[in-house]
DNA sequence: ATCCTATCCTGGCTGC
DNA sequence: TGCAGCCAGGATAGGA
């Protein structure tokens, strides 16, 4: 669902009106979406104050807010399964799954869409702090090779769970990480420990390259949770090489594509470009 | 340290 | 056709 390039696109799109525009007010349909503040002290927090930068870490989006030059808090989004952001006009009928509506001084208010309620629209005083437990970002410098080595040969654990893990790496969901492993000719269960440096090298290259493919192509659309905030399906789910391809035939050799569960979740690969763990 | 299960939610699908 | 039951999925908490 919304992963790196999905949350990246949509940071992207909702900048330009959101960027120096003033908050003057805010909407709660949803109180949980808030992620535990009451609707009037999030008000509180968020009105008076403008936007001075929107930016993404891991599967969330930052929207730095200040009152006059003073840094003032942020707003933390987390789309989670379904949820969707919008700048449209106020009065727009956004429909009843309208959880968060910010108002802006322009006439627009940002909508934050959840089908499902696991997002969250947060408001927090020190966004640092709320990152500190996350991983590195796959397309940051610190994502060498090096440190990519080390990380998987210090833990034993299956790669596809590993990859999943947001305090390993950033912004890798389920997608991306049966898509990665598939191009990297390495089985889910694998274990970490035991990935070879010039694979754990390959690995870390079909990483970078699955992802910013699908920055490129703004996303995976394959249901009718992601869209962008321009109401767009993205187009990498054209590019899938396995995931939700099961039964059907691998696009790099032929055989049908196998769906098995790891860790709880649904994971697809091909045995022959993927050949299982000894063991 | 790692793994497993339940929880949060709803719409869509399956099977009767 | 109607309806109950199950499933997906990101993150987290708590237990093994």
């Amino acid at each position: 669902m919304p992963e790196l390039p999905e949350v990246e696109t949509v940071a992207r799109m909702v900048r330009p009106g959101l960027l120096g525009r003033q908050i003057t007010g805010a909407e709660v349909s949803w109180e949980r979406s808030l992620g535990g503040l009451d609707a009037e002290t999030f008000r509180d927090r968020v009105t008076g104050s403008s936007v001075s930068k929107v930016w993404r870490r891991a599967k969330w989006i930052v929207v730095d807010l200040k009152q006059g030059d003073t840094p003032k808090g942020h707003l933390l989004c987390h789309l989670r399964m379904s949820g969707r952001l919008h700048v449209e006009p106020r009065e727009a009928d956004m429909g009843s799954y309208e959880r968060v509506r910010i108002d802006l001084d322009d006439g627009n208010s940002l909508f934050f869409l959840d089908v499902r309620k696991f997002g969250r629209m947060v408001y927090t005083d020190d966004a640092d702090e709320r990152f500190l437990g996350i991983g590195p970002e796959p397309l940051s410098e610190e994502f060498s090779s090096a440190w990519f080595r080390g990380a998987l040969r210090s833990r034993k654990r299956q790669l596809k769970p590993l990859l999943l893990d947001q305090s390993f790496l950033a912004g890798i969901g389920n997608i991306y990480a049966d898509e990665a492993l598939h191009a990297a000719g390495l089985h889910p269960q694998r274990r970490s420990d035991r990935v070879p440096g010039p694979r754990a090298d390959r690995l870390r290259e079909e990483l970078r390259s699955v992802l910013k493919e699908a920055i490129r192509r703004e996303g995976s659309s394959f249901d009718t949770f992601y869209r962008t905030p321009e109401g767009q399906p993205g187009s990498y789910q054209d590019q899938f090489l396995v995931y939700g391809r099961d039964g059907r035939p691998c696009r790099a050799c032929g055989r049908l594509v196998k769906k098995i569960v790891v860790a709880q979740r649904g994971t697809h690969l091909c045995t022959r470009c993927q050949p299982a763990p000894r063991g």
